[in-house]
DNA sequence: CAAAGTAGTGGACAAAGTCCACCATTATGA
DNA sequence: TCATAATGGTGGACTTTGTCCACTACTTTG
């Protein structure tokens, strides 16, 4: 088991973990688009044809507040909706062009984002800090 | 440098704590406190006679946001303010036994919070995901 | 086929935080 | 030393982000 300290220094680097989050999530990339947005569009983007409650759910979202989310994406042109050829209630969602593109740079911008995160740290450094954020993502979340 | 797999999984590890870190935060421990609360309560509790603006500049919020936050407290008599004897535009926040109780409660279940995270861990991996804490803490954060 | 369940939408509201303006006081520099 | 700028603290107005409920149209289940 772990004692006081350690887990004072657990929390310690939670909390600096949350503002970095905080930061990196924010107002990301010069997008015009808030975290949640960013979200859906690249949900969307990986994985062309979900459903609106598919989206809701997978990001777990408010499936009110997703379809506002989506109506705002469908007024700004980013995607359009078709109806469900086997459920009269539902719809896919497809990006457009416009809304690939958005997603694209999203996409890479995130990217950049780790990288600079990560600038000033040595290759040997960088390795290790994939590593260990590989060791807690299996501890946690157990992937692969 | 990290190659685009890595950076995905990073990604995809941020995305997992983001949410972590959001449930673990949220509502707050059995608490009325909402995180930022927590946050000003502890801070206080952890170093009695800081100023308001202090306070605001440390947790990074606005300051008049946690003016309105501190008001509230007050009126819940967790904590009084004296004015400061070299400023008089400044006060000196302390804690009331009821606000040291709370900041107590609220220490010891963070604590037990981390705990229950990692209760089905082995001893072993427990240690394992303390030192990975402790590696990306020391990369990103240089602490000591 | 009746009853229960689901997809999607909108209204009303709440929580959390931002931005601006202001007063009182303190610090700065010509 | 005095005008000017800066700072601590507060409040009003607003935005962002999200929750909760109710409702319609359709689908599934027994």
């Amino acid at each position: 088991m772990l004692d006081r300290n350690e887990i004072t220094s657990i929390r310690s680097f939670n909390r600096n973990y949350t503002k970095l989050l905080g930061i990196l999530n924010k107002r990301v990339l010069d997008t015009p688009l808030s975290w949640t947005e960013g979200r859906i569009i690249l949900e969307i983007y990986f994985n062309q044809d979900k459903t609106p409650i598919e989206v809701a759910n997978h990001l777990n979202l408010d499936k009110s507040y997703t379809s506002r989310i989506l109506k705002r994406f469908e007024k700004n042109e980013l995607l359009y909706k078709s109806p469900s050829s086997t459920d009269l209630r539902s719809k896919k969602i497809h990006l457009t062009t416009k809304g690939t593109k958005l997603a694209q740079q999203l996409d890479e911008r995130s990217d950049q984002q780790i990288k600079d995160l990560l600038i000033n740290l040595s290759p040997q450094q960088q390795q290790e800090f994939y590593e260990a954020v590989e060791t807690i993502d299996k501890l946690l979340f157990n992937r692969k």
